[in-house]
DNA sequence: CGACAGGTTGACGTTTACGTCAACGTCACC
DNA sequence: GGTGACGTTGACGTAAACGTCAACCTGTCG
C-alpha cells in the first residue's frame, strides 16, 4: 500500500478521472493562468497529451490542497512543502525524521492560527452582543 | 461607557503607558519601517510629540491586532476593516446594521479558516502515525 | 479550406507589503 | 560645538502572486 494520501481512489460512479485546465479553473473559480503559474512554482505536475495538460484525480486533489493553503494565507513555497508531506513515499530513517519535524512545525503554525481565530471569534461575539443591545435601545426609543 | 474594546485600561502596575517606535519594533520583532508603513495604510494613528510618534496603550493593542491578522494571512485592507469593528463607537441604526453585517462576514471567513485548519491537523495526525509506524518497522529490522 | 474554440509559451505589467538608502532634524552628553 | 542615538520623510527597489496581451499551435465542424 502506498503511503500517499493523494493517490488515485477507486473511481466513483459519476466523477470523471481527468480534467482539462479550463474545467479545473471553472470548478475552483481561478484562472487558467493561475493554474499554470502553480505548475511553474512546482505545486502541480499534470501529464501531457502532446502539448496539452491533463489533470488526474491526484492533480485535482493537489490543487484543492493549494487552495486550502491559500485560504490560510500560506505562501506558495510553504504550501509546496506542506503538500510534499502528503506524497512522500515510505523513506529511510533520516527522511522520516525530517518529515516528522516538518509536520510538527506545520502543526505549530496551524495551532497558532487556530488560537488566533478563536480569540477573534469570541471578541466578535462580544462586539455583536453590544451592537444588538444598542440596536434594541434605539428601537425602544423610537417606539415609546 | 465606551463601546470600544481598545480603549485605555486602568494602568497596570509595571507596564508603561506609552512607547516609542523602536520599543514596539523590538517587542514585536518588526522593523520601524513596517510600523510606519502600517500607519501609512491607516492601521495606526499614533500621537506626536513634535515630529516623533508616541504610541499609546490602545495603539499597541491595535498593532497586536494587525499582527494577528497577518498571522491569519489577511491583507492589510481587510485587517483595517476588522480593526475598525473594534473601535466604532455607538452609532446609528444604519451604522450598527452595517457593523453586524461585517461581523458576520469576518466570522464566516474565520470559520472557514478554522475548518481548513482542523482538516489539515487531522490529516497531519494521520501522516504522522504512518511515519511512526514505518519508523518502528525500520528499527525492528535493524535490530533483529 | 476557413474559421473558431481551446490550449501553449513568453514577455511584460501590476499590486501588496515591505526593505534600502539618502538627507535631514533634534536632543543629550562630553 | 561635535558626535552619536534616535527619529522623520521621500524616493526608489524588490519579491510574491498573479493579470494581460500577443503570437502561435491544434483539432474539428460546416
Amino acid at each position: 500500500m502506498s503511503n500517499s494520501l493523494i493517490s488515485q481512489q477507486t473511481p466513483a460512479a459519476q466523477t470523471p478521472s481527468s480534467w482539462t485546465i479550463t474545467e479545473l479553473s471553472r470548478e475552483f473559480g481561478i484562472t487558467t493562468r493561475t493554474i499554470r503559474f502553480y505548475e511553474d512554482r512546482g505545486l502541480l505536475r499534470p501529464a501531457r497529451r502532446g502539448q496539452q495538460r491533463i489533470y488526474s484525480r491526484s492533480d485535482r486533489t493537489r490543487l484543492k490542497l493549494v487552495l486550502r493553503g491559500k485560504r490560510l494565507g500560506w505562501p506558495l513555497d510553504d504550501i509546496r512543502e506542506m503538500i510534499e508531506l502528503y506524497e512522500t513515499p515510505d523513506g529511510e530513517q533520516k527522511q522520516l525524521d525530517l518529515m516528522l519535524e516538518r509536520i510538527t512545525q506545520s502543526r505549530d503554525t496551524l495551532l497558532q492560527q487556530r488560537d488566533d481565530i478563536n480569540l477573534a471569534l469570541s471578541e466578535f461575539d462580544e462586539i455583536e452582543t453590544r451592537c444588538k443591545k444598542q440596536l434594541s435601545t434605539l428601537t425602544r426609543r423610537a417606539l415609546p
